[in-house]
DNA sequence: CTTGACGGTATTGTATACAAATGTCTATCG
DNA sequence: CGATAGACATTTGTATACAATACCGTCAAG
């Protein structure tokens, strides 16, 4: 039986500031004053220091040479070196789970993978759903790999910029592969093959990174379009 | 001119806290108050919770369920998986290093490899100045990588009981051997190769690994010796 | 003897007040 | 007109007081 737990201010804040700032409604670059955040998540500012501590950490904020604030802005350099490193520690950490995982998580893994197929199936594929089963799934990868490391570092590679797209931009074709991919990985760790299950990661990874660049790309050429 | 930097009681407190933990002088496992922490600091508690939240990003402090701290006890596993992930992060700060590095920095790296012969040809080596340039060394290829994730990530790698072992159980020809690295890591830089950058900084480490890990066993092997 | 409830104590969490520092605007001088 | 010094406003940094929570020993019931 899960217990609820207490709501702690600095978690409010943590999450009402990180909801703000990857919700696009502040703009890259914009200072963010810890007064103002202290509004905005409805605490005072000593709690709101301590998420700010813990966003920064994630480089989703970024403080000035004189220690003011400010929403991160990416470069495009930064973005494709996010998924290279993504693919590394993604990879490394479905190796670990490939040796590590238990039944109860491949079991759980085979649940999520039913509805990302069903999210896509369905029409017009449900991409929200999509992206909160995709995620939940690549987190019990994560927790099966049992590395404390790797639980702190892969948080750092949450793609802001792939959280604004917007959902429509993903195809149908994509999120079938996707959730393909889904399914090695849980054949790859039934086999307890880690080599396998490497692989395939860094392959889904990376195939998610082409997704992205020419979604982006195409995003840049409408602009460009309209001006 | 370097400008003084100002000295912010929560710097103060992370030094202090730091130095505390990585000198042994806090027991793997220990429980540490933040009382305590800002009476060893000498700062209140205020600064000293913001100390804390960096050492436990770097998980050289971490948290019971209810919040409660403890100096961080790795395990065998854990130890043997930082190498590995440094390995892989290493190996490509110094593939993007290649391609990056200005001459600046490059001239740099040969003062420093220079110092770091002269630290080991000296007898009897001087371990500890070896360490210092050891570690301004890696900086460096670090600063030019030129990336704010990776320099936020390494530092979650640094080895405690690496830095406890204590200075004389490295022996001159392990030394000599890493001198020669660094000195062939600056000759991938200067032929702009990141393939072989990358291939000698990922040698560089795992070497280092085998390195600890026969100390380690040495090390085990004299205490059950002892009993 | 074990188990579980209770209450005191230790520890962490939050708010607030104030200190220090940074940025900005303006007036004055060259 | 441009530069610069200085006053003022804004923002961050720190200490402290108090609130909330968790831990631990004790005692009573089974």
């Amino acid at each position: 039986m899960e217990k609820a737990t207490s709501p702690r201010a600095s978690d409010i804040a943590y999450d009402k500031i990180r909801q703000f700032v990857l919700s696009g409604r502040a703009e890259p670059g914009q200072q963010l004053t810890e007064e103002q955040l202290a509004r905005i998540s409805g605490v005072s500012r000593t709690p709101v220091r301590e998420a700010v501590r813990r966003l920064e950490n994630e480089l989703l904020i970024v403080r000035s040479d004189s220690k003011r604030l400010f929403v991160a802005d990416w470069s495009a350099d930064d973005i494709d070196e996010m998924f290279v490193l993504r693919g590394m520690l993604e990879g490394h950490a479905a190796s670990r789970a490939a040796r590590t995982i238990s039944a109860r998580q491949l079991e759980e893994l085979s649940r999520i993978s039913d509805r990302l197929d069903a999210a896509v199936r369905c029409s017009p594929p449900d991409v929200a759903a999509f992206l909160t089963q995709n995620r939940r799934f690549h987190d019990i990868i994560l927790e099966a790999a049992r590395s404390p490391r790797l639980s702190a570092m892969l948080p750092m590679l949450v793609e802001q910029p792939v959280v604004r797209r917007t959902a429509a931009q993903y195809k149908t074709e994509e999120l079938l592969q996707s959730a393909r991919e889904h399914r090695e990985l849980i054949a790859a760790f039934g086999a307890r093959d880690s080599l396998w299950a490497r692989a395939v990661m860094t392959s889904h990874i990376r195939r998610a990174f082409h997704v992205f660049s020419t979604s982006a790309k195409r995003h840049k050429e409408q602009r460009q379009a309209n001006d």
